[in-house]
DNA sequence: AGCACGCCGACT
DNA sequence: GTCGGCGTGCTC
């Protein structure tokens, strides 16, 4: 190394599994700042990589030392609140951090020579198009309920719990907070997250239309994964140079980089679809909680139907997170009233309860519309022979494949094997193959055969759609049949959870759940939670707009089919009482020492044989004991046991929680665990892999 | 994870 | 004779 030649410390792409975990020191001839973005030679292949603080990189031995390839010039170096950012997800989840920082930038940066990346910044003068003529956003009127809120959480710095129930206008309350907190210093940022993709264009639009008039269309920007490569580029480059002061996306949208990041929204933050769940394992709410404390910004959560995590936090006893609620539906919309159906006072093999299918076809034949929520796609979840016993098993999963009448096809929804309904029993040639169990499909088909007859105030039979992800694979196809929705030409719509997020569909008054019992006594202790939440969630769906259920004289209904109508869940969902459900749950949760009044950690292991897993586990734990690594006392470990899907794709599959109440003992022991699991692999042939999921969302 | 190097079967 | 199968092993 020569006398001008300086070292500089750069994180790279190393998964986890290889022996290099932190930073690699190469040289260059000018000291680099940290979070400089650059291209250096790894084994034969040159990758971008991102210079971090020299703390405690090891000072390598022998290998000789290669020099930086490139710099990203023009791009500001990452700052320290994101380094921070990705440094935290990182030890949090258990993860290499090249794996975590350099996942977190769009991938289109990842392959870019400096050359390119300098091309294109070039070929972007900043889009001064500030519509200046445009009119001021109309203020529109609060109602005295969304004012209060407002005004609590501009008032405190503490993360706001926002409990508003659906259609309480808690988008509007996020609009005044994004507002409040951007109007004064020119160069802030907001972050707004929601679950799922399919809300981003609505959202946007709603921004845009109250924003793009004040600080320009270039001021609001997306960031999801169904964004195109380049259009993910411009969009986190927009953040990272503050042109976008306003960032909307899904949960990766929380690696964003936002130099003056003053405030983050979480929207529905108890849906699951915050936690990824592959890679490093993260929770994007979490995250998002860090982050705000981290960079001093406020961060707001909200939902009708909160995590308990967050509701416990914002117990006045507990304090840790302001509450506030907006109770009451805008627009003096009523919430629908709750209708149970005792599927035991029904005929056998009833599928849809006469007196549903009554309601159903009165709404229709008032020109209301309808929505039949079932959490399974396809036509049935298994085939069956009755001659021989053959069930339509997936040859490669502990799990059946479901029958889809619309093409033809038997597929397995784990591994995504597909093959063509067979004519006959491949066991046995019985040509009478039946299907068990019901799904999309199926009740869409016996909807529209048992509605045939029925006429809309237009004079024309009723029409029956199904919206789920196998009707909306394609491109724009979610869009153009909730545009259909809207425009009224569908009378009722069958599909899975998909179409009870979020979405506003006018002259929905009738939401009805067939068949939700399974979540009920679920072995998953979240299972009731999560119940709560999608049938409240769904009941929002029904009777948002006021103005036309008081013209049409229509009383908003959430019917629910169940065995078990006399279970505490119905009665405080029948009440609208999330409190008390919460209470009660909170209360077994406690009693039982389950989160949030402990904190877990799955690990999993998978292998050829569940035996190889498990004895994988087995071994590990042993290892943590004998070695008595700190926080070990302070934690539980479970015996391994496999998964609910044992197999997936010929892999067995097993894993071991880890309980505590101490967040610290179980991040002590995970960090030091690290090591032992990684000499433990090679000991174990047929282990494929194994991984950490810390506060795993379900178990 | 990539991507090498490395040692054995069916093709131009 | 070589194109290529995927078994180990390394990346500052």
């Amino acid at each position: 190394m020569s006398t001008n030649e300086t070292l500089v410390h750069v994180v790279v792409q190393t998964p986890a599994h290889s022996g290099v975990a932190g930073a690699l020191t190469y040289t260059h001839d000018t000291a680099l700042p940290p979070g400089t973005l650059v291209r250096v030679p790894l084994g034969a292949r040159e990758v971008l990589g991102i210079v971090w603080d020299a703390n405690d990189a090891a000072v390598p031995d022998g290998t000789a030392l290669r020099a930086v390839r490139g710099v990203l010039a023009g791009l500001q170096p990452l700052d320290a609140g994101w380094r921070r950012l990705a440094a935290f997800a990182a030890r949090y989840y258990q993860r290499g951090l090249g794996e975590v920082a350099l996942a977190a930038l769009p991938p289109l940066l990842r392959d870019l020579t400096p050359e390119q990346l300098a091309r294109r910044l070039r070929r972007k003068p900043p889009p001064a198009t500030l519509a200046v003529d445009a009119f001021a956003p109309t203020p529109i009127a609060l109602s005295a309920e969304q004012a209060s809120a407002a005004c609590q959480i501009d008032a405190q710095s503490s993360p706001a719990l926002l409990f508003g129930s659906t259609g309480s206008g808690k988008t509007e309350v996020y609009l005044r907070s994004v507002q409040s907190a951007l109007a004064d210093r020119p160069e802030a940022q907001a972050l707004v997250l929601v679950p799922e993709i399919n809300l981003t264009p609505q959202l946007e639009a709603r921004f845009r239309e109250r924003f793009a008039p004040l600080w320009g269309d270039a001021a609001i920007v997306s960031l999801h994964s169904g964004m195109t490569p380049p259009q993910r580029l411009k969009s986190w480059l927009a953040g990272h140079q503050g042109s976008a002061r306003i960032v909307l996306g899904t949960r990766m949208a929380i690696f964003a980089s936002l130099p003056r990041l003053a405030l983050i929204v979480v929207d529905e933050e108890h849906d699951a679809s915050y936690k990824q769940q592959e890679g490093a394992r993260y929770s994007a709410r979490d995250l998002a909680l860090w982050r705000a404390r981290d960079a001093g910004a406020k961060v707001i959560l909200g939902s009708a139907t909160p995590s308990l995590e967050s509701w416990h936090a914002s117990d006045p006893a507990v304090g840790r997170y302001l509450r506030v609620a907006m109770p009451s539906r805008i627009g003096a919309a009523e919430l629908p009233r709750l209708r149970l159906v005792d599927m035991a006072q029904q005929p056998r093999q009833t599928v849809f309860a006469p007196p549903l299918l009554a309601a159903i076809t009165e709404r229709i034949e008032r020109g209301e519309q309808c929505l039949v929520l079932l959490n399974r796609r396809g036509y049935a979840p298994v085939l069956h022979c009755h001659a021989c016993g053959w069930k339509s098993d997936c040859l490669h999963c502990s799990a059946a494949q479901v029958f889809h009448k619309t093409d033809g096809t038997l597929r397995c929804h784990h591994c995504g094997a597909a093959q063509r309904v067979p004519r006959a029993c491949p066991a046995c040639g019985n040509p009478d193959i039946v299907p068990v169990g019901r799904g999309t499909e199926q009740l869409q088909e016996q909807l529209a055969a048992l509605l045939r007859n029925i006429i809309t105030p237009e004079r024309r039979a009723a029409r029956v759609a199904r919206i789920d992800a196998d009707t909306t694979r394609a491109r724009g196809a979610l869009e153009a049949q909730l545009a259909q929705v809207h425009a009224g030409e569908i009378d009722v719509l069958v599909g899975t959870q998909m179409v009870a997020k979020g979405h506003d569909f006018r002259r929905i008054t009738l939401v009805a759940a067939v068949q939700p019992d399974s979540a009920l006594f679920s072995s998953d202790f979240r299972a009731p939670e999560r119940l709560f939440a999608l049938l409240t969630q769904a009941a929002g769906r029904a009777g948002r707009d006021g103005h036309y259920m008081r013209a049409h004289q229509a009383v908003p209904e959430l019917w629910v089919q169940t065995w078990h109508p006399g279970h505490p869940l119905f009665a405080a969902l029948a009440r609208h009482d999330y409190p008390a459900f919460a209470a009660q749950q909170l209360a077994e949760r406690e009693a039982a020492a389950m989160p949030p009044f402990s904190h877990q950690a799955l690990l999993r292991a998978d292998a050829r044989t569940q035996e190889a897993a498990q004895a994988f586990l087995r071994a590990a734990a042993d290892a943590a004991r004998a070695a008595s690594l700190p926080g070990c006392e302070h934690v539980h470990l479970y015996p391994p046991v496999p998964l609910a899907v044992q197999r997936v794709a010929n892999v067995e599959r097993a894993q071991m929680l880890l309980e505590s109440s101490s967040r610290g003992a179980l991040q002590r022991l995970l960090a030091a665990w690290q090591p032992l699991l990684h000499a433990e692999r090679c000991r174990h042939k047929g282990l494929v892999r194994w991984l950490v999921d810390v506060d795993p969302q379900a178990i």
